[in-house]
DNA sequence: ATACTGACACGGG
DNA sequence: CCCCGTGCCAGTA
């Protein structure tokens, strides 16, 4: 049977490209509502034998999570402004930019 | 088995 | 907007 890191990585390769999803976005779609750390934990336990595009998974609100003083940071910012994802300061712009995938609610969280 | 630690989310203050 | 506590779940010490 599939593994829930299986779930994780087939979903967020099914992100387009100049998409972004959240965490928590993932750990539902996995089937595991309350499992958005473990969704963060399968990002940075990708490598190049697994390749998934991770920097389209992003906080909630559009936040970049991975902590400033990483490099993964910038990098994030940077992958995701060259597909054409446009930030709001260090957010992405979350009305326009996130994936949405048989929501059945609107996405309630796009202010500031 | 207990304690601590995350690339999280969410409600409060 | 930032900081904190709580809920969450698997890995590590």
């Amino acid at each position: 049977m599939e593994s829930f890191f299986e779930k994780v990585y087939r979903v967020v390769r099914t992100i387009p490209r100049g998409k972004v999803v959240t965490y928590g976005q993932v750990a539902r779609l996995a089937g595991r509502p309350h499992a958005a750390r473990m969704v963060g934990w399968a990002m940075s336990a990708s490598s190049p034998a697994r390749p998934v595009p991770w920097h389209r998974v992003v906080g909630a609100g559009g936040r970049l999570v991975i902590s400033k003083a990483v490099q993964y940071f910038q990098i994030q910012k940077r992958l995701l402004q060259q597909e054409g994802v446009e930030f709001r300061g260090d957010r992405v712009v979350m009305s326009r930019f996130q994936w949405q995938r048989g929501l059945r609610k609107a996405s309630r969280r796009a202010q500031s």
